[in-house]
DNA sequence: CCTACCGATCGGTAGG
DNA sequence: CCTACCGATCGGTAGG
């Protein structure tokens, strides 16, 4: 799959479409007519593609995990990078996990639409593509209550999972809470990002102590 | 409107059944169908009772609303009381919203479908009916940095946002996420509560003394 | 709250 | 990827 194909197939448009639509009315409130339109075909050219519209919304998700995949090593690389401190380590994880999303909000909104509309078929698919992440990070987080930089009442599985919420389901819905904050859109998106961002640190850190280092101010700027 | 009416009205019945359907497949998912169906009356006897499919789920939402306006008086003076803590006031007010919320996942379900259904005019609805609370709970945390109780680069507004989604986002999908958790459902949607009361104080409150007087260890902030 | 009915649209098929 | 078409269901109306 070249990236970057100057012409993409009409399964790729299809596809595209397809997300753009489950994300924003949900997949009851889409019909195959409007995609098909969209693409600028007939609604049965569409189903020569894909057999039924479940088997669009299969391709979607499919596509959807196997970019997210596509991301896992290099996060998997980072997070365990020996060199680095804790605190670092962290938190390129969660900027590779934020900006997958913040890239195209879509994404956030058809993996929350689908939590909503088929909790039980989402979670053996949760299990198999996140419940590893989930681990990982909570390991580290526990191992990192020895040397004093987690807090000790923490519960890091269950803190995990409610970063990766705190993340998505923030992004799914940014559009609207955002107008939540006294201040322009394009502002209270970065004050939003920033504070995310605060907010998982501060409930997982301990505060840093001064005297060895005066570095950290706080804030992963990109 | 008695609260324990032993014959609920069809309309009330009509209102319940339209809040589960649209908890569980959501606006478009849903057809006038099933919803008669579902309380034993004709799909026309429906549209006696609601002229339209969107006057039905404008009743879902104003009965909601109109619910959580109820709670609001003793919210606020939760909120308020000047005598206690601030710790303890701060922890009855989210207390009383969660366990809005979890009294019937359903609501927080309804919302969230909503704003990524109709991010649009759920913002006005926001304005109205939110954007007071945050105000609220926004200016006490400000307040707050002044003694030291609250973290200093915290951003309260954006804060009670963030908590007021990881409330509601994180019920309205509790039942798929904690399937994440390595325990079973009921110790995981515990861990779940209890880690998200942990996420919500640690990430603005600052590390509380154990002495009166030893102001130390944090040094001199910023 | 019912029976009876409407045009429009739904997902999907036949056949090329 | 198209034209042509299907039965089923959609939200909604008439009239009682």
């Amino acid at each position: 799959m070249p990236p970057n194909d100057p012409t993409p197939s009409v399964r790729d448009s299809l596809l595209d479409e397809a997300t753009r639509r489950f994300a924003a009315q949900g997949f009851g409130g889409t019909s195959l007519q409007v995609i098909a339109d969209g693409v600028g075909i007939r609604k049965a050219s569409l189903l020569y593609h894909f057999p039924s519209k479940d088997a669009l919304r299969d391709a979607v998700l499919e596509r959807l995990l196997a970019r997210w995949n596509a991301l896992l090593p290099g996060l998997l690389l980072a997070a365990s990078e020996g060199g680095a401190p804790r605190r670092d380590r962290f938190a390129r994880v969660m900027e590779a996990l934020t900006s997958f999303f913040l890239e195209d909000a879509d994404r956030a909104r058809v993996l929350l639409r689908e939590i909503l509309d088929r909790p039980d078929a989402f979670r053996a698919l949760l299990a198999r593509h996140v419940r590893p992440w989930i681990v990982i990070v909570a390991e580290q987080l526990e191992a990192a209550k020895a040397d004093g930089a987690v807090h000790e009442d923490a519960d890091p599985e269950a803190y995990a999972v409610q970063v990766l919420h705190l993340v998505v389901g923030g992004i799914a819905v940014m559009d609207a809470t955002s107008a939540l904050l006294d201040a322009p859109p394009e502002r209270a998106r970065a004050r939003f990002e920033v504070e995310l961002m605060r907010i998982v640190r501060a409930a997982i850190f301990r505060p840093q102590e001064r005297n060895t280092k005066k570095i950290r101010q706080a804030g992963v700027r990109r």
